[in-house]
DNA sequence: TGCGTTATTGCAACTCATTGCAGATAGGCG
DNA sequence: CGCCTATCTGCAATGAGTTGCAATAACGCA
């Protein structure tokens, strides 16, 4: 969907599921050695690493689980206040052709960012309390696999969210 | 989730299964009958029914299908110029309580309504070619039968969005 | 070390959507 | 028929996100 040049034009789809090389890179030593990868990544591909980029690396390698983009902003220009909104949403387009990120749409329809997802997911939400779940895996597993057979359609299942009432909230209200 | 006054407060949930009286009121007669139908319903609650809430009725009575939010701002323009989007989104917002309309999510997480569905269904969306389907009754059934039991969650059929590629697509590259 | 190419940034304009508030008006009631 | 009041509308400000373009700066290469 980005219509960021692509620098490996196979890592769009590929980095999806395949081993990544992104996560070893983070798993231990964190920042510095994500910045590196992405860094060694976007030279190969003859992008240009750049302050901004590195600022917003920085920034996703402190965070856990999902964040909105509108806070990413928000951490980003308390690093530097001169942040630009355009280009933190233009490199996280960037990173997600990568495989660094992963967004997926909130109820209301905003975006919002997973950082270095072990594994693809999708998501349940509950309207009623605001609660966000992981799909388990038999549980998209199934959901994938229907429409693969059924329709030949191919899910992108970490951008698939459903939204509806969540157990807890069904009994209580 | 909208904090619309609500007329009839088990409206909102009831609509959605319920044999609908807007489905009758519309299925004939069209855009009169509709507006009666919403018309009266407004009253009962004490609601009011007003040139505005009229136009955008008329305008939803002459569409078919999905409509996305701007494009029936822009009809509903076409008749009055003098039309002010936030009372279009406000009397959709109102209208969705009723059961009148249904919005789902296009894949960039746009709103999309979809005026008096028959039944409630879950959507299909193609990133390659654009393209938009339905999903079929008995896989819909699976989805929801499969989170209800295993999670005890309800799950908004009419608020699921599947994103992916089309089985034309993935065989054309 | 410096140059030139070209990717990237900053910026401004624009679209879609939401919200609070003050003034307009629908419509129940006398 | 006209008053009163609570509901709605219009409006303006705000927030989220996208896009085109001119200026900047990364970095490969001499
Ligand atoms: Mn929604
Ligand atoms: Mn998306
Ligand atoms: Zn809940
Ligand atoms: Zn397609």
């Amino acid at each position: 969907m980005s219509s960021y040049p692509d620098p490996t034009s196979s890592a769009a789809a590929g980095s999806v599921l395949a081993p990544d090389p992104f996560q070893q890179a983070a798993g231990e030593a964190g920042s510095p050695a994500l910045c590196a990868a992405v860094r060694d990544r976007l030279r190969e591909g003859g992008l240009r690493w750049t302050p901004q980029r590195r600022a917003l690396i920085e920034v996703l390698a402190e965070t856990d689980g999902h964040v909105t983009t509108a806070e990413l902003v928000e951490r980003c220009r308390e690093r530097d206040p001169a942040t630009i909104p355009s280009t933190v949403y233009r490199t996280l387009d960037m990173l997600e052709d990568l495989g660094v990120v992963r967004h997926c749409h909130r109820p209301d329809g905003r975006e919002e960012y997973h950082v270095l997802p072990e594994h693809e997911h999708g998501h349940l939400y509950c309207r009623a309390c605001g609660g966000c779940w992981e799909l388990e895996r038999d549980e998209s597993d199934r959901i994938v696999g229907m429409l693969e057979r059924g329709q030949g359609f191919a899910v992108d299942l970490s951008h698939v969210t459903i939204v509806g009432r969540c157990r807890a909230c069904r009994e209580t209200g």
